[in-house]
RNA sequence: UGGGGAGUCGUCUAAUGGUAGGACAGCGGACUCUGGAUCCGUAAGUGAAGGUUCAACUCCUUCCUCCCCAGCCA
């Protein structure tokens, strides 16, 4: 079976998934939940944990949540908030009513913390940060338990108390869960179950001045809310005993936490480490610039919602950390944008063309289908005349080898108008530049077919000089040169493989006239050349536009085989 | 050198003891008023060695490689 281009994916978490239905493990129920941290932006990583975690319970017919673990007012602001939710709804999910924060399950939270110490399971710990790290141990020595580890449980409930009190400042002491020093997995040496951090939160502002560490919180959170199946990355895998023994201890229901292999794109870096100073140092113009892997950065590159879910859907989910080709990225972006973006005639690099033989003054308006793939995208009229742009690459006064567009004496097509051949070039005195290309047309060619039946190699896009709209163009391309910008040669950085040719801004282009009102956003393929959005930067006085991504090019293909 | 994971064409992913298949990328071709789209063809893989079996990607043993864990981050 093709899994890979099916419509209904599978994997091993739908099987898991499939399996609990069948033996009404959670009543039948599928619950999930997506608890991104209040504390950047999401990317496009984030986009197929999103679509695992929403798309599995959408398709088993449960409900998803949308959560935030806000656990950590340090890091942590609104804005994010804010940002996150943008992004997710404009990936095409909806949450209803279903949108939570860690942070309203404090006092929930901090009920059932009693409860540990009360058990004897959790302690106050006056050890300092240093000393609990030495006390720890490391990966092949257990750790010793701290002097305060025993404390008697009276003891501990009135330093907790004191601790929410806000009575001691931060980092003079922590609760910690009174588990095993001496386990061979770390997460278990009597982790920290809050710590004292006397900060506003961006959503509880000063009410609480401990907070919880996230082994604690995420299972609680999981529980309060009914999750039944709580997928996370293959990194959590470890965190699962501990995550497994609190919910036990507590005696409360219990999700299963599920890992899934974590996903990175050829060229490119999802870790905020790298792409922060990209935006701070101005190498890129923002957390939203289109080059960025941020979902803000694809929308304003051009990236659609439906090419995303594309991406996920036949990029497979399975427990191994994967590296995807940026191509296939690329791909599924091609595949959504061909049978929706409309066609238009735009002149990145514009060369005059002039029809001798076309009446000086003489105007027509021709007929240009909107959309091959879709019949019902219907026709507009494009404005035809003497003096015309064509594209620079598409004349050569020397032809290479395989080179079948306009060259002197050849003749070719002008898309939907008229045959033309090459009769002469202008240069300029100086610098032997060419300035203008001159053809004559056939006038019983009108449209683009020879009456005769007579075939030409190639068809141009062109504009009407008279006619044509001014616009920017800015064309992106891979923002790293290597495969895994992380990977790093002795002695380099990966600033050094930072990508030169990133962005290139191409400001006198030629648009058709039936661009004149794109609204940012708006996407459309320029023929031959590529896709391209308006940037929001337009303006009714310079249109802007984004290349989204080049159309497969062939003749590029051959060019580099001859070099 | 403690613990936890993962190894199938270059990449992603199927095959759950029974012909190693698909997609992207590559290569070649057909078609075309986009060197687009579409279609066709082609090359390319089970980390290694043993073992069990009529039969092993699949089960067993040993080994190798890669990833994660020593935050009062998530």
């Amino acid at each position: 079976m093709d899994a890979t281009n099916s419509n209904r994916p599978d994997d091993f978490i739908r099987d898991i998934v499939r399996q609990d239905i069948k033996t009404n493990k959670f009543g039948g129920r599928v619950h999930t939940r997506f608890p991104p941290e209040p504390n950047g932006y999401l990317h496009i990583g984030h986009a197929k944990a999103i679509w695992i975690s929403f798309g599995i319970a959408e398709e088993f017919g449960g409900l998803y949540n949308l959560r935030f673990d806000d656990t950590d007012p340090t890091k942590e602001e609104q804005k994010y908030v804010d940002a996150i939710i943008q992004d997710i709804y404009w990936l095409g999910w909806d949450w209803g009513d279903r949108l939570y924060f860690a942070s309203d399950y404090f006092e929930q939270m901090y009920e059932y913390a009693v409860q540990l110490i009360k058990k004897g399971k959790a302690y106050v710990d006056d050890l300092s940060a240093d000393e609990i790290r030495e006390y720890r141990g490391t990966l092949t020595e257990p750790g010793k338990p701290s002097p305060y580890r025993d404390r008697p449980i009276e003891e501990n409930l009135d330093l907790f108390k004191r601790m929410k009190a806000g009575e001691f400042p931060d980092g003079s002491c922590v609760l910690r869960a009174r588990i095993d020093m001496a386990s061979p997995n770390m997460n278990m040496r009597d982790p920290v179950m809050y710590r004292i951090l006397h900060a506003t939160h961006p959503h509880t502002g000063a009410k609480w001045c401990i907070y919880p560490m996230y082994d604690w919180a995420h299972g609680l959170e999981d529980s309060i809310e009914g999750i039944t199946h709580s997928l996370c990355s293959l990194e959590f895998e470890d965190h699962r005993p501990l995550y497994d023994w609190f919910l036990d201890e507590l005696g409360i229901y219990h999700p299963q936490q599920i890992e899934f292999g974590r996903y990175s794109l050829t060229y490119t870096v999802m870790s905020k480490r790298i792409l922060r100073p990209l935006v701070e140092t101005g190498i890129v113009s923002g957390w939203d610039d289109p080059r960025m892997p941020t979902l803000s950065g694809m929308r304003r590159r051009g990236y659609t919602p439906e090419a995303i879910r594309i991406y996920c859907e036949s990029s497979g989910v399975s427990r191994a950390n994967t590296t995807i080709d940026l191509a296939f990225l690329e791909h599924c972006l091609r595949e959504d944008l061909n049978s929706r973006a409309p066609r238009i005639m735009g002149v990145l690099r514009p060369l005059r063309l002039i029809i001798d033989n076309y009446p000086e003054n003489q105007v027509e308006e021709l007929d240009a289908v909107n959309n091959p793939e879709d019949p019902g995208a219907g026709t507009r009229k494009v404005p035809f005349s003497k003096v015309l742009y064509i594209e620079q690459d598409d004349f050569r006064e020397v032809p290479p080898p395989k080179y079948y567009r306009l060259t002197p004496g050849r003749e070719v097509r002008l898309r939907y108008a008229y045959l033309v051949t090459c009769v002469g070039v202008k240069k300029d005195e100086k610098t032997g530049e060419i300035i203008e290309v001159h053809c004559t047309y056939d006038p019983a060619t009108r449209g683009g077919d020879a009456p005769d039946g007579r075939k030409v190699q190639s068809t141009l896009h062109w504009v009407s000089a008279a006619h044509a709209l001014e616009a920017e163009a800015r064309l992106y391309d891979k923002l790293f040169t290597r495969e895994n910008p992380l990977d790093v040669e002795a002695g380099a950085d990966y600033k050094d493989y930072l990508n030169p040719d990133s962005l290139e801004i191409l400001k006198s282009c030629r648009v058709e006239p039936s661009l004149a009102k794109a609204s940012a956003g708006s996407l459309y393929q320029f023929e031959r050349t590529g896709y391209f959005c308006v940037d929001p930067d337009t303006s009714p006085e310079k249109l802007v536009f984004n290349r989204t991504v080049t159309l497969r090019d062939t003749w590029a293909k051959i060019q580099k085989q001859q070099k």
